[in-house]
DNA sequence: GCATCGGATTTTTTT
DNA sequence: AATCCGATGC
């Protein structure tokens, strides 16, 4: 137990705890990571207890990959048989394993967000309702929040109009996904919990198999996450979670850092302990994240302290435009290195929402330096990658509806709106999903002369034919063998290669998922359409390569680097505008730059621009709250309160009196610009006390420009 | 049934 | 800017 000795005193007192319910407050850069991976190892080596008596829950795969090798390096291979692995993995294998108790079967395919819009959309046209008066996206929201309250449709009471719309939609949503044998995200949590709630014969089990249960991230959880995990530990209260309410970034989708509170009041015995000592950043680092968190209230407000010293201060840089800053950013990455001062992997660039990666890709690009993008969707999201795994998701299981519409009519077959409401139809009528009712077709076409067109029941055959031979093949050969044979069938390649550029760059991407699909060999189909659905942005980052990172602060979470760019540092961006009216939505910005900043271990660099991009048009930007908040002396360069004048001419306030200007500018008004010349005013109106003028000029077009800034001249 | 065009709309973060 | 949607014409 070597390992002991290279813990400080709280984290030996974690580790070493007795058994019972325990809760670690860990500050960034505490060590929380080793302290859960050395009590697991101690639970193990020290107390006998046996792996298969261990769940220990991560935010991510790759943390739980990570986990795992590091225990077995501690206590040797026994310690594969621990269970690890996200909330949504794990209750994936629980729901497979106990499918008999469930509404769906033991083959299920988890839906993704895509499945899930499009069959809120399905489901908005067979009520029909008007998706532009219900938006698919705040339903889906909706639906979302109230399965991570643990409200099933049944359970719902709705108390207005709008409400009740919700409750139908989401009646008729569950509805879908159970005949199309679907489990959403949330659902994995939400059938894992009714399970436990509802046959005590299952709870029981895993509550006595689970001796002991360890959870990371645990202010991220949400409230069916927390029900679990006291359902789970219900027998033995071994319960030991680790977190941190400063870094809670996910309220947006259910996580509730409240669970914190809920725990020392349902187990009033646990035993607290704080970790406050930081071995991650320097003293620098750690002061302006603490200013910048200062603001929110909270029970134990953290004094984060290092021995690391002071360190180097931050950087802040204003820069004109977003352009400019991935410049700045490169050029800085670039000299760094060439002084020999970091090495390429040494960096992360991280920004509040994932368009901003675009212009700091083409930087790169630009300067010929390679980087890594951390980003799930960049891979998964593309339509042919959706393509060809709704093909793969079909064979599994033809009853899969959202995946059945998305290829029925790709590469185009003949198959159009007409031809798929008539199979809806046929198939609402046999109470049958309308992929398994084409897999009847297929054994007897002439069952259905009646019912179709001779040219759709054709088109259709055309199809149903291929499916239900797949479906035959899918229990026989591999997942990759499979796709070879599919995409074959349907001549995909031919359908992707148009003789573009783009075109070759998909069916590129089509091999790469065969690739992926090659290793599962031995696990099988259904292990690879879940593991291709559960994958985080955090699990595609390989650790191997040394180059900079460009990646979200959401999935910087857990992570460290050297050196840090954030960048984008204006109001409307971080804090996001959509925070702008809301306490609470404005502390969790807060927090997001805290998690931020604390993710370098030595310098942290911070740009502003003044112009920011907006649907294509450029807006001027104010520096962020946030960035106000550092303390000047502990940055060097543009720290907004260093009295750089901001704009020519006196600092722009947006006065109350400012909203009622009236517009010096109107349509029709002919202006000049220095720079491009004689334009036409197309409109012009007041924001924020900017009046913001559309210009079509002849030179280059339509352009939004603020009558303060631009040196707009009327003509006659 | 399908391709094309123009207009509207969009972006927060992700399992 | 980029994508999605609906209307239009073939």
């Amino acid at each position: 137990m070597d390992y002991l000795l290279t813990l400080n005193p709280q984290q030996r007192e974690a580790v070493t705890a007795p058994p019972g319910p325990i809760l670690v407050l860990a500050g960034p850069g505490s060590g929380k990571t080793r302290v859960l991976t050395y009590r697991v190892a101690y639970l193990i080596g020290a107390l006998g207890v046996r792996p298969f008596h261990i769940l220990a829950v991560t935010f991510t795969n790759k943390a739980a990959r990570e986990m795992e090798n590091r225990i077995i390096a501690t206590v040797g291979a026994q310690a594969r048989g621990v269970t690890i692995g996200t909330f949504h993995a794990t209750c994936a294998r629980i729901l497979r394993r106990e499918a008999d108790h469930l509404p769906f079967d033991a083959n299920f395919v988890i839906a993704d967000t895509d499945d899930q819009r499009r069959l809120i959309k399905n489901v908005l046209q067979e009520l029909n309702l008007d998706p532009k008066q219900y938006a698919p996206q705040k339903l889906h929201a909706a639906i979302s929040r109230l399965k991570n309250e643990g409200i099933f449709p049944e359970n719902f009471e709705p108390s207005s109009y709008g409400e009740k719309v919700l409750k139908q939609v989401y009646e008729a949503y569950q509805n879908r996904l159970l005949s199309s044998n679907l489990v959403d995200f949330d659902d994995l949590l939400l059938w894992t919990l009714h399970l436990l709630q509802t046959v005590p014969a299952v709870r029981q089990r895993y509550a006595r198999r689970f001796q002991h249960i360890l959870v990371d991230e645990f202010q991220d959880t949400n409230l069916v996450q927390y029900e679990l995990v006291r359902l789970l530990g219900s027998h033995y209260r071994n319960i030991f979670v680790v977190g941190d309410a400063d870094q809670s970034i996910y309220s947006w989708r259910g996580a509730d850092y409240r669970n914190v509170l809920r725990f020392e009041q349902d187990f009033p015995d646990a035993k607290v302990i704080l970790l406050e000592q930081n071995y991650r950043s320097t003293q620098t680092i750690l002061d302006a994240a603490m200013a910048v968190i200062a603001p929110l209230q909270g029970k134990h407000r953290k004094q984060l302290f290092t021995s690391r010293g002071a360190g180097q201060k931050i950087a802040i840089r204003r820069v004109p435009d977003d352009r400019e800053e991935a410049r700045y950013v490169v050029e800085t990455i670039a000299s760094l290195v060439a002084r020999g001062q970091a090495q390429p992997g040494d960096f992360a660039i991280m920004y509040r929402i994932n368009a901003q990666s675009r212009v700091l890709e083409e930087a790169f690009l630009r300067a010929g330096l390679p980087y890594r993008l951390v980003g799930a969707q960049r891979f998964y999201g593309r339509r042919e990658v959706k393509d060809a795994l709704a093909y793969l998701r079909l064979a599994h299981n033809p009853a899969d509806e959202p995946s059945l519409m998305r290829v029925i009519n790709v590469p185009p077959r003949g198959i159009g709106t007409k031809t798929i409401a008539a199979l809806r139809t046929a198939a609402r009528r046999a109470g049958l999903a309308p992929g398994t009712l084409l897999l009847h077709m297929a054994a007897a076409p002439e069952d259905y002369q009646n019912f179709f067109s001779p040219r759709a029941l054709k088109a259709l055959l055309g199809f149903a034919r291929p499916l239900a031979q797949w479906y035959e093949l899918a229990l026989s050969v591999s997942p990759a063998d499979l796709m070879a044979t599919i995409l074959a069938d349907v001549g995909y390649k031919e359908y992707l290669l148009d003789g573009t550029e783009e075109g070759e760059e998909r069916w590129e991407n089509v091999r790469e998922l065969h690739r992926l699909a090659s290793r599962y060999n031995e696990e099988g189909l259904s292990a690879f359409l879940e593991e291709v659905t559960l994958v985080s942005d955090q699990d595609t980052l390989e650790d191997a390569e040394n180059t900079p990172i460009l990646l979200t602060l959401h999935a910087a979470k857990g992570l460290e680097f050297p050196h840090v760019f954030i960048v984008g540092l204006v109001e409307g961006l971080l804090p996001h505008s959509r925070a702008w009216d809301n306490e609470d939505e404005m502390a969790e910005e807060r927090r997001l730059f805290y998690v931020g900043l604390t993710r370098a271990k030595d310098q942290v660099y911070l740009t502003y621009p003044e112009m920011r991009m907006l649907y294509g048009y450029a807006e001027p930007a104010e520096p962020s709250r946030f960035l106000e908040e550092i303390p000047p002396e502990l940055t060097t360069g543009d720290h907004p309160a260093r009295g750089t004048t901001y704009w020519q001419g006196p600092r722009w306030e947006p006065a109350p009196a400012a909203e009622t200007r009236e517009p010096e500018f109107h349509a029709g008004d002919k202006v000049r610009h220095p720079r491009w010349g004689e334009g036409l005013v197309i409109g012009s109106r007041i924001k924020d006390g900017a009046e913001l003028v559309d210009v079509a000029f002849e030179s280059v077009g339509l352009k939004r420009l603020d009558a303060a800034l631009a040196r707009l001249e009327k003509i006659t």
